[in-house]
DNA sequence: TTTTGAGTTGTTCGA
DNA sequence: GTCGAACAACTCAAA
């Protein structure tokens, strides 16, 4: 085709609605072809029925259909690498510029200079937008130019941006959606395509409902409640604007909620600015923790066969659904890295495997908060009581008794580590080496 | 440079 | 059952 086009690439912002990097490529000029790339060196890795996978291409496949009956155009689906790719679409086209938006991960960093380098030498211009967080990279620093590694300060200075700037514009394509390349007919891939079959774990529902909003602070630690928003799966991959999901927030006298979205994007500049914490802590000598990994404990906490029954309700509803509520989240978390003493990498792998929500940010974020080891952590000697925590967010035991039955009934497990023992055991663990790290 | 106040989400113990 | 203090110490942010 000798028609100059220009390409937008889908990443994590599957929509049409609000997309920046999209409006900005409709209003440059040239037809706009859509394209989503199915990354085999991401997709190598995932087990041929991952959910997650599923999930994308079910959204893609929707981005295709919107296009097709409201734009007359379509989406090119592509597989492969993305660089084995655009060898091949600079070939496919006339490709007069490439549009999409930024993407933070180190191993999108590293992707997207590599597509730029490649389409430097074409001479084919590569333009990157904002579009996923309301403050990216250096926006949010210090006076003295440093990152901020604390979450009150960093959100304080976050807000009073915000309240300054407030730059919720709506990047509303139906003025300029006539732009997309009129083509029906590209050809259609199918999950087989791919290498893979469909998951039977559906997406949980999304509420944005402003009563959710309005009570999240009150509601949002009792997981029987399920008083969240399920809003993570849409917001990673993007079939929500984070300017839309701000606005909502906004609306609401209730902060709570608007937290969250602000520490989803601590995490993130957290992990652009240090991005060495992926897999090394934060706090260096947290790096020195003699970690006991026990493969069977841990296969234990995989199975949720702990014996404390709200942990294994959480690991039951991660493995059953690929969610897990956020309270819940957090009661894992500290019973694997401090009553079991395993590395909290592990953990974070885990997560990365069944999360619908997985986004390595927070991920390592969260995991690193729960292990004491990350930025603005809970103190080492502060480890959750699972009990405790029954009693005070699920006193009824409605949650656990969803998905751990035999808890109220018989066969129930018993407990794998004795709570008061492994406290003291962690607590004495990590002073140890914190001690003989200083000296 | 120094100082000061503060820091997501807890638990335990003793009064 | 309820309440407040201790837990243990450090680092960060900002004045």
């Amino acid at each position: 085709m000798d028609t100059p086009i220009s390409i937008f690439w889908f990443r994590r912002d599957l929509r049409l609605d609000d997309n920046r990097g999209l409006y900005e490529a409709l209003s440059s000029g040239h037809p706009v072809v859509p394209m989503f790339v199915f990354d085999t060196s991401i997709l190598g890795v995932l087990p041929n029925n991952d959910h997650r996978v599923t999930f994308i291409y079910d959204t893609v496949q929707g981005l295709r259909d919107d296009l097709q009956n409201h734009y007359h155009s379509s989406i090119d689906l592509r597989y492969g690498t993305p660089l084995e790719v655009f060898k091949k679409i600079t070939n496919d086209y006339e490709v007069a510029a490439v549009y999409t938006n930024h993407d933070y991960e180190p191993y999108a960093k590293d992707r997207d200079q590599s597509i730029k380098n490649f389409l430097d030498v074409k001479g084919i211009p590569f333009y990157t937008f904002k579009d996923q967080v309301i403050f990216e990279k250096e926006e949010v620093i210090k006076d003295d130019g440093d990152p901020y590694v604390v979450y009150t300060p960093y959100m304080k200075k976050w807000r009073q941006l915000f309240d300054r700037e407030k730059d919720l514009y709506n990047y509303d394509i139906k003025s300029v959606g006539k732009n997309f390349y009129q083509h029906t007919r590209l050809p259609q891939l199918d999950l087989v395509d791919i290498g893979f079959e469909r998951s039977s774990i559906p997406v949980p529902a999304c509420d944005m409902a402003s009563s959710l909003i309005d009570h999240y602070g009150e509601n949002r630690d009792y997981p029987s409640l399920d008083a969240t928003s399920h809003l993570g799966p849409y917001l990673r991959f993007g079939l929500v604007s984070i300017r839309r999901m701000m606005e909502k927030a906004l609306a609401s006298s209730e902060p709570t909620f608007m937290n969250e979205l602000i520490w989803r994007e601590f995490f993130m500049q957290i992990l652009w600015h240090y991005p060495h914490t992926v897999d090394h802590a934060f706090r260096e000598a947290y790096d020195a923790i003699p970690w006991i990994n026990n493969e069977d404990q841990f296969q234990k906490w995989k199975e949720g066969r702990t014996g404390y029954p709200m942990v294994d309700a959480g690991m039951r509803q991660l493995n059953q659904t690929g969610y897990m509520h956020n309270r819940v989240r957090m009661i894992v978390a500290s019973f694997l890295c401090k009553h079991l003493l395993i590395d909290w990498r592990w953990g974070e792998r885990y997560f990365a495997e069944k999360l619908f929500d997985y986004d390595l940010a927070s991920n390592v974020g969260n995991w690193q908060w729960a292990a004491g080891s990350g930025v603005d952590a809970a103190p080492y000697f502060r480890v959750f009581n699972p009990s405790t925590q029954m009693e005070k967010f699920d006193p009824d035991g409605l949650y656990v008794k969803r998905w751990v039955p035999e808890y109220f009934g018989v066969g129930y497990v018993s407990e794998m580590v004795d709570h008061k023992e492994a406290r003291e055991r962690a607590i004495e663990t990590y002073k140890i080496t914190l001690e003989s790290y200083k000296s």
